[in-house]
This record gives C-alpha cells, structure tokens and sequence, in this order.
DNA sequence: CTTATCTCTAAGCAACCGCTTAGTATGTCG
DNA sequence: CGACATACTAAGCGGTTGCTTAGAGATAAG
C-alpha cells in the first residue's frame, strides 16, 4: 500500500508536507488524479488509498480542489527548479543539459508531471492564477535561453517564440505517452530529447 | 448558439452523422468533453448545448460513454486520414506535408483533438481497443515514414522508434497550448513545425 | 378515421457526490 | 487526577449524477 515502489513516481519535494497523514493524503490524491483524472476521483478514493476514512481528507484539507492546488503548486515548483536548476556558461551545453533534465523529470515524476500539466482547468480562478504564473517563468526560461543561443550564434530559429515554445512542449508531452514499463529509462529519454532539440535548433 | 463561428473549430466529418439531432448532440457533447473534460462533463450540460431535453441525449445514443466513443472513433479515423493522405515520391518532402498537415490538424480542429488525445482513459475498454488499433496506425505510420527516409540517406536518428515518437508527440501536443486567439495560425504552426522536424531528421 | 412509428419532454428514481456533524480515542500539560 | 487539544471515525445531509419511464405531438400509411 504505502511502499517505495510506488512512491517512486512521485517527486522527493513532498517529503516537506505535514504531517505524516496530511502527506499520505496528498500523495494518495496525486496518484488517484494522475490516474483517473481530478473530476473522476472521488473524495472516498483519495481517503481509501491513504487508509482512512473519507471525513479524515478534511482534517487536513480545505477541500478536493484544495488537494489538487497543493500538488499542483508543489509539482510546477519543483519543475521549474529543475529547469532552472542547470547552469553551463556555454548556450549549447546548458540548452542539451536543461532538455535531458526536464524531459526526464517529466518521465520520471510522471505521477506529478501529469497532474501538474492535465488538471490545470480543474484548479479555481485565484489557484489557476497562481500556478499561471509559475508556468509564464517556465515559458520565459526556455525563451530566453534560446535567445541566448542565438545571440551567440550557435542557435539559427525561424520564429523564436514559437520554436521555444515547440521545444517547451515536446518535454511536456512525455508525461502523456511515456509508461514505466516502457524499453526506455527515463534517463535515455532525456538524452534523446537534448539530442533531437539540439539539432533542432542548432545553426547548420 | 449554433453558429459558423462554434463548427468552424469542429473537423468536417461530422456532416455525415445524421439524423440532424443526433449531429448537434454530438457536436455539444464534443464541445463540452473538449471544454471541460468528460468527467466534469453532464449529459444536462449536453442537452442544454443542443438546445434540447436531457431525456433527448438517450433517443440517439446508449450512453454518455457512448456518445464519447463516437466522437473519440471519429476523430481518430479523420487524424488517421489526414496522416496518411499526403503522397510524395520523396521522403523529405513528404515528412515535412505530413507533418504540416498533421499538426495543423490539431490546432484548426483542436475541439476534436482534445478529445481525441485526452479522453482516451474514460472509454470502456471495448471501445478503447478499438481507438487503441487506430492509434497503432498512427504510430506505425510516423515510424515507416521516419524509416524511409533513413533508408534514401536523407534522415539520420540514434533511435528510430523514440524519434518517431518525439515527432509525432510534438504535434499532438499542439492541442494542449494552441488558442485560437494566439498570434499564429495553425497554417503557420504547420509550417514551423515542418521545418523544425526536417531539422531534428535531416543527415548533417 | 385508426394505427403505428418516430422524436421529443416532464418527471423522477436510485446511486453517488463533496462535505459536515457529533462523538471517540489518544496524548499532553498543570 | 482533570482540562484541554489533536486526529480520527461513523453516520448522514442536501444536492447532483446518469439514466428511465410514461406519455405527448407530429407524420404517414392503410
């Protein structure tokens, strides 16, 4: 029920959230909505997975909407800090590196990454606006190192939004068909992807 | 409420779903699973879209699954045909009609394409294995392309089923952030996205 | 006219939803 | 020990869900 097997998909960010029930729940909710989707889990699943009872989610939550900000919230943290995290004075290294990382954290965390990019719309009006935000610093660190690449001459784009924009959702979309059990680790696909966006990107 | 404006973001094929009520029904219901998902989708939402009663929902279809399915089925075999429809002697240039086509196809008509791509894991598993068969069509199809071009010299890929599918989960992914109100056309999307895959291919 | 068929609606049923209330067990501090 | 706080459960409330039933209106054939 609670083994490492299947708290391996899940990001090492939620070791801060307690207490120890308020962190099962969260996690047992953020597998149930990777799973079934947010609208398709019900408050019962969520304290069912956790191993309590259904009134037990509100001792530590405001609501289910309320579950799904937290994770929400915690997933595009921890996804922007990945992104971010890689420093490389050369464009070219640190662009190759960035991609492998975040492409695989998006494998790898795919428990996280899919609630974090699919359930967006579920989140209320001031929830939504915070994680926008998150979301806009993700877009504008993938642009910006682009222009950075192209400044230095290394990178040649046609249209410089929307090549970072299409490099941006080529990592996102491995959340949606990459499976654990697939012929590829999550390590291989992030050398892949820095692969292909390199020669994407790349001035002939 | 039933507009050229609303259908202009719905693929043509729906002309063939007759009678009329049943079309419109199934039109709402796309606009709706598109909308806000099946899930938080009701089939009172449904009616009240097609401007009818929610009794009305039952007369032409089983179920809310069903009508799912229907749009699902659809969808696949029309992105199946645009896929597949282009024909070119070479292999670049046919990649890069494919590609065009394909990915502008999930920005124009990105109603049908959400549904398509999202609303998979709501299907009963008799229907999902029939959706599950055109989807193999759709990745072998990528992949026989990719390899191709391999063959005629003009493409070089370390790994020719992970590339084929980052080629085709670049366009899917089209559906998630493309908005009609953004500043480029799907005709430009197309185009983009043709160019930066011949790049990611192409023999150095 | 009657009869049959098709398409639709008004009303509602059983089940399930998110969430609340009342109460219990456990631990802590004085 | 009693007083209080915390973390939990059993039970259930009001509202909503997918779907059904009974019947109305329209049309067309006999």
């Amino acid at each position: 029920m609670t083994s490492l097997g299947e708290y391996a998909l899940l990001d090492q960010s939620w070791h801060d959230v307690v207490p120890d029930a308020a962190r099962r729940m969260l996690i047992a909710a953020a597998q149930a909505f990777a799973d079934k989707g947010y609208h398709a889990t019900t408050t019962r699943d969520i304290a069912a997975r956790a191993g309590m009872s259904p009134a037990a989610v509100y001792i530590h939550y405001r609501s289910k909407e309320d579950l799904l900000f937290q994770i929400s919230r915690i997933g595009h943290e921890r996804s922007l800090k990945v992104l971010t995290g890689v420093q490389d004075p050369d464009p070219v290294d640190r662009m190759a590196r960035t991609v492998a990382s975040f492409a695989r954290w998006h494998a790898e965390f795919r428990t996280t990454a899919r609630v974090v990019q699919y359930e967006l719309g579920a989140l209320s009006p001031e929830h939504h606006a915070v994680v926008a935000e998150l979301r806009r610093k993700i877009e504008t660190h993938v642009r910006s190192m682009v222009e950075e690449g192209v400044r230095s001459g290394a990178f040649t784009v046609p249209d410089l939004k929307g090549t970072s924009l299409a490099v941006l959702s080529l990592c996102i979309d491995v959340a949606r068909w990459y499976r654990p059990d697939g012929t590829r680790t999550p390590e291989q696909i992030g050398s892949l992807y820095a692969d292909l966006v390199l020669r994407m990107l790349r001035t002939p």
